[in-house]
RNA sequence: GCGUCGGUGGCAGAGCGGUCAAUUGCAAUAGACUGUAAAUCUAUCGCCUUCGGGCUACGGAGGUUCGAAUCCUCCCCGGCGCA
């Protein structure tokens, strides 16, 4: 992999530039699409690849279960198993140990909006992930059965599902732990990010196109475990960084400043599980290039499409009988006339939805996902054209009216 | 005509003397969703409300009872059986 920076804009950490992998030039900032288990879900590759995507990101933990990393491994890893010919990361299963540790059976996203932190009571029953200094045991969300992930493991697992990009394992916490459990996660995440360093060059060094591994900052919303992590990670040999973790909504943006003020310029940031319409440009503005999301897809298949304008839900009943797009200017192909003269329209995505019909999902993902993906498309032209904050402004003027 | 079973909130369908404005499912109306446990979840869902409560309701009309969706009588409607 290699990274090159296009352009650097004086007034904020936004650049663009171009990641170059094995499998294709990725253009940053980039969206990537999310494919867990190695599809998005309801979209072929190729339309994944003709609302504009350039890369998709898959999950360890998923794979690992189903189909099975030797499987896809014979395949010829995730990327041709699933027929996506581009880019592609993997996430090391770091995640998991926060959906399905303590954030298993709540209500609790990784994002807080509230200001009750440090104020969860850990509650070891019902978790299906639990943490020690070693690694994860995690038991199935599919069948129960116990499995157990290591940074060594999980970098064992990765080389196999052969993503051009990989992560180091991690542990994410939520935005609800106190300062000294945020702090001891962060230490562990470190001790882990030097154990998969190690033994993602056991691995590979000996093969001539190497994965890239990313290294991932921690620390939650705490600014001084937050740049305490990015000079340690910085400080090993990654290709790249993924900033990870939980956050405060309202000081997002800024924590992922303190981090990119201290990460090495010359590679690339990718921000971990972000990507709704506005995260997108605090996130570039402070310096990320990558980011990925199940929001789009996710929201997609829930009803909830993203314009200009806002976000609007196709199944409130104002729509059911509104025979114009989702969107009037919209390029994406449910709202141009691609497919035989006519877009469709939001009574028939409405429709398709109440009727429980799956091209819903479908007509409906790829607006979401064109938006996104383009969204951040068009912020890279603005980076490049010297506009990004009259970009900025405009848009989320408008869609946050 | 006789017998029999049944008529419950938009639909299906529980309840069978009080704790019933009435279980549950569906539909409906909103909301949520940020490295996918998710084509999921949450709330509301007779009318009014100063959110304490008030009012009208289980085919219709009477009745029994302190109290009826629940018991009795008659009527209306439907299924089935016999004529």
């Amino acid at each position: 992999m290699e990274f090159t920076i296009e352009k650097k804009l004086s007034k904020s950490l936004a650049r663009a530039g171009v990641v170059k992998t094995p499998h294709g030039a990725i253009k940053t900032p980039a969206f990537s699409v999310v494919g867990t288990k190695a599809s998005v879900k309801s979209l072929s590759p190729e339309q994944v690849a003709s609302l504009g995507a350039e890369v998709v990101l898959a999950n360890t933990y998923h794979l690992y279960l189903e189909p099975g990393y030797e499987i896809v491994k014979k395949a010829g890893g995730f990327g041709k198993f699933m027929g996506w010919n581009g880019p592609t990361i993997t996430d090391s299963g770091g995640f998991q140990v926060f959906s399905l540790g303590a954030a298993f059976g709540k209500t609790i996203s990784k994002i807080s909006k509230e200001e009750s932190i440090g104020d969860e009571v850990e509650e070891e029953a019902g978790k299906l992930a639990k943490i020690d200094d070693d690694g994860v045991t995690f038991k199935s969300h599919i069948d129960g059965s116990t499995h157990r992930f290591t940074p060594e493991s999980s970098m064992e697992i990765q080389e196999a599902l052969g993503a051009d990009i990989i992560f180091a394992f991690d542990e994410c916490t939520t935005p609800h732990a106190s300062y000294e459990y945020q702090r001891e996660a962060m230490e562990r995440t470190h001790r882990w990010a030097r154990r998969s360093l190690a033994e993602h060059e056991r691995l590979s060094g000996k093969r001539l196109s190497k994965q890239a591994l990313f290294g991932i900052v921690q620390g939650g919303r705490y600014r001084d475990l937050r740049e305490e992590s990015a000079k340690i990670i910085s400080g090993m040999d990654f290709d790249g960084f993924g900033i990870g973790g939980s956050f405060n909504k309202e000081d997002m943006y800024g924590v992922v400043g303190w981090v990119n003020k201290i990460l090495p310029e010359d590679k690339p940031r990718h921000l971990l599980g972000i990507g709704e319409p506005g995260d997108l440009f605090g996130g570039v503005e402070n310096g990320v290039d990558l980011f990925d999301c199940v929001a789009p897809t996710r929201q997609a298949r829930n009803g909830t499409l993203y314009t200009k304008n806002g976000r609007i839900n196709i199944l409130n009943a104002r729509f059911t009988a509104d025979f114009s797009p989702i969107e009037n200017d919209c390029g994406c192909y449910t709202c141009s006339s691609r497919h035989g003269g006519v877009s469709y329209t939001r009574a028939y995505v409405a429709h398709l939805f109440r009727a429980k019909e799956m091209f819903a999902a479908t007509l409906a993902s790829i607006h979401n996902l064109y938006f996104i993906v383009n969204l951040v498309k068009k912020i890279r032209q603005s980076i490049l054209d010297g506009n990004f904050l009259e970009f900025k402004n405009t848009f989320l003027k408008q869609y946050y009216h």
